[in-house]
DNA sequence: CTGAAAGCGCTTACAG
DNA sequence: CTGAAAGCGCTTACAG
């Protein structure tokens, strides 16, 4: 087989079949009107010649057939799930995909989803990026567009969200239920309203009153490293169990990192992640997470937006059911010991100990199952 | 600001500015011969109508402006390291990135190289796909082409790898020197000639005779379960220390998930990766890997394509030398005592151990700095 | 320095 | 069912 040669044009085709381009447009489009023999002459010609039609092209006149993701941060594990959902959702059709990254470290703006629209995509998929509800409006006009993670109706396009008030709740009552007493939030400093992040929060802290907890946020900015300190420091000044529920698994990362540096057992502090990430169940890591099906809301994403290009036009509004993992790193609170009651490095995290036995749902992978 | 909106057109612009389609493409161009007025007046008329250029009307005449990236696996913690890179690279220049995810599990053929090209990219990067040589070379006589991992020179496009060679035998006399005398491979079953695995295999084997060690391979599909598998039944098998030089970082996370699972030690069985991932650096984790630069080879590699594309003709090939980052993970050999000998489930991994001090290199976030 | 015209490779009405 | 013609939004020679 020999690459695409993007030198022969449908003009090439239609003169080897002896046939006009709008008779080979038709063929390539699967378009209605053509006959048995047209077709199977035209198709001998184009895989003859190796023709692909350019995208481009045909995006000037009709349809490019091309979805774009907009992506906010490829180096977090939970975006790439969204992706191979979507990728399956498109498997058995013309469609394909194409991602757009964020053009810097902390491009919030419209700049990537823009990239696509210039690229004439047939519609979007926006994840992460913070553009006001009302530029989607406009730009939805225009342009079939599905956005994920925005807790709101929307008039011209279609918004898919996890129960992230469920989730948070599922996370803070487990660690309730474990004997925790003692339960922060860390979560970024800026999350804008109607954000997952957002949700959370305002669902934390109205669980913990309704529990008669005292709340208490970590605010810190994106990233592990920034978890790990701000988290540091607040481990290093209590002194009784107390459990941290990270808005995100990268965020959960960062603190258990800190858990880690301070030598504390998950009874002494428990940790809990939202997200779900490959690496979170990893038997080292054994990381309680709050699962939102990444790949699930790909595929659903997909399936709304070829929805909307087929010409539904009223708006629609998913919501997710998120499912709890308990793991290794949520443990019933032990009170910290004088350094010296134990001998130190001997605890082990992560593991079967007495004190917190890993639970039952741990999957494979783990030597306690 | 509002979104673009894809209505307003050159000719919009033109005729609000006075001027002719020509002039306004100039503008946007930054082409030679415009006056300063004229450049004036089209600027305040494009910024009036919020317009923007269709990249897929510019690609049928001239350039799209756009870089494509084909990835082989979003999954993989690796390949985002690249796209940072390649984007930093061009933050300043008028180029945008798109990435084509394989359109599915195992998609090694050209598919996501073609969407690519069907979308009028200015350039192409290849990292994953395994098509051949002679199909790359006949897409490049067209499209200007940098293809990353692949080991040797070529006529059309450039080249640009890491030092697999120097970076396998860095893994391996790290082992032998730690004390270790069993240091098995564990990498893909399928590997073509000239891919990074297949030179890491052929360097691990070439290093191993040089120490006068019997090499043994373990052949495993790709995916860290396949890895798990694979390295449980082996280590399992073995009573003495061992050693698994893993070909990737995901790979090695399998490994230890099975080191986990037999509770042994990294001074009972040592693990070192591939690519220093994110996770390896993690402190429960600690894995001793091979790092390649990702974020290097985005930015070589762009800066390469952008070469091409200004005119370039000549092939180059470039060589990056990886590093050898020593963690927790690897250890000098100890015996695998009697399972009574010493108490169950209080030995640790990736923390400090007489048996394995962890080496000065690790990076803040571990508690021996 | 500026503009009128042609053309990139497709698809879309429209006529036959 | 099939084809000739127009046109999508740009850029590229080319004239002025």
């Amino acid at each position: 087989m020999t690459p695409a040669k993007h030198s022969t044009t449908i003009e090439d085709v239609a003169r080897l079949a002896g046939v006009s381009r709008a008779a080979v447009s038709k063929v390539i489009r699967d378009a209605y009107g053509v006959s048995p023999e047209m077709r199977a002459k035209v198709q001998a010609a184009i895989d003859e010649l190796g023709y692909r039609p350019r995208a481009a092209a045909r995006a000037m006149r009709g349809a490019s057939y091309t979805l774009g993701v907009e992506l906010p941060n490829i180096l977090n594990g939970f975006f790439p799930k969204i992706i191979a959902g979507a990728t399956m959702a498109l498997a058995d059709t013309q469609y394909q995909l194409i991602l757009a990254p964020p053009r810097s470290d902390d491009d919030e703006g419209p700049e990537a989803i823009e990239a696509l629209v210039d690229h004439q995509v047939d519609g979007v998929v926006t994840i992460g990026s913070r553009v006001s509800p009302a530029w989607l409006e406009e730009l939805a006009q225009n342009t079939p567009l599905v956005a994920i993670g925005r807790h709101y109706d929307s008039a011209h396009f279609d918004t898919l969200v996890s129960d992230d008030a469920v989730g948070a709740a599922l996370a803070v009552r487990h660690l309730y239920e474990l004997g925790h007493r003692r339960i922060a939030h860390l979560t970024l400093a800026k999350a804008a309203v109607g954000s997952p992040h957002h949700v959370r929060l305002v669902a934390y802290k109205s669980v913990m009153a309704e529990l008669g907890l005292t709340p208490e946020v970590i605010l810190v900015d994106p990233g592990e490293e920034a978890a790990r300190a701000a988290s540091l420091k607040w481990l290093a000044r209590a002194d009784e169990p107390v459990a941290v529920f990270a808005a995100h698994d990268e965020l959960a990362l960062g603190v258990l990192r800190a858990v880690s540096e301070l030598d504390l057992t998950p009874g002494q502090a428990s940790v809990v992640g939202y997200d779900d990430t490959a690496i979170a169940e990893h038997p080292m890591i054994s990381l309680t997470s709050v699962n939102q099906s990444g790949t699930q809301m790909g595929i659903i994403a997909v399936r709304l937006l070829l929805e909307r290009i087929a010409g539904r036009t009223e708006h629609m509004h998913e919501v997710l059911p998120p499912k709890l993992q308990v793991r290794g790193s949520s443990a019933a609170p032990k009170a910290r010991r004088t350094r010296g009651a134990a001998p130190r490095n001997t605890t082990t995290r992560n593991k079967k100990s007495p004190e917190a036995p890993t639970p039952a749902s741990a999957k494979k992978g783990s030597s306690d199952v």
